[in-house]
DNA sequence: GTCTATATATGGATAGAC
DNA sequence: GTCTATCCATATATAGAC
């Protein structure tokens, strides 16, 4: 496909990635490396609810300014794979204690799959395409904020 | 795949499903024909609080009775497209309404995509499949609704 | 209903020439 | 760096025999 698209053969791709995980990757790594930065920025914080809005502002800022990556990974099982693999970005261990606290129970969960499936959807929902990024922003992070404190409160 | 694993060939599968949309209809079409007749019993419903409840429990309790229709539906493209053109299933006009009600703005629609994006998540996350589907719908549909309470009101 | 055989396109990749 | 040529596997079928 992509060799069709921009008039080359196969090979002369395959001359500049090796395989076909390094061409996800050299789609992915811009946004990869700054969710990463992101992370380390936001676990430096002292209190789990400064480390929540640190997190949570990230990855909404992240989910709207690549939305079009957003689609991709929500809907390329490679690709989704491919992240969840990276080191250092670990969803489970990382992100998830910052976003949702240190307590793991049903409701923890619950909630944060509510959060990331609102985080994936920005890019896949044909009714949120029309919206201006910063509008949207300004609105996910306002209710998620609202539905963490009140379903998965932390201290501080 | 589908041949290799219940041991006959192709043209066996071919001989019994002409196309691969068959295939994928003859999986998914139970689920949707539910879905169909929830969506006609929530229209009959007199106040929108009244719709919003009996879809979001409907939309609840199919996503967690169907968690691997839901993990095939986010993950394979085609299947959703199959979906999203079915008639009498349009989740634009029918089912957003019933859930959001009948304001059309930017916190309405993405409250509608947290609730959508959490249901679709039901059969896709890692970390919810050990939990029990009672237990999942239950947090899922108290969460949900306080959601829609606070950020999309309805009267009745 | 199932089989063999065949067709066609695509994806992922490598070898070796220019 | 790009090309031609080739390889192998898989998806999506269709034709015609048993």
């Amino acid at each position: 496909m992509i060799a069709d698209r921009i008039g080359v053969t196969k090979a002369a791709v395959y001359h500049q990635f090796h395989t076909k995980d390094e061409i996800v990757l050299g789609v992915l790594a811009p946004a990869l490396e700054s969710l990463h930065r992101r992370i380390e920025e936001a676990e430096r914080h002292e209190t789990p609810a400064a480390r929540r809005e640190s997190m949570l502002r990230s990855l909404v800022e992240l989910a709207v300014g690549n939305r079009r990556i957003a689609a991709i990974l929500r809907s390329d099982p490679a690709a989704a794979e491919l992240v969840r693999c990276h080191p250092a970005l670990d969803v489970g261990s990382r992100i998830r204690p910052l976003l949702a606290g240190p307590d793991l129970n049903v409701r923890t969960d619950v909630v944060g799959a509510m959060v990331g499936g609102a985080l994936m959807m920005i890019g896949a929902a044909p009714e949120l395409e029309p919206y201006d990024g910063d509008e949207l922003a300004e609105h996910l992070l306002d209710i998620a904020w609202d539905v963490l404190a009140r379903h998965a409160p932390v201290a501080g």
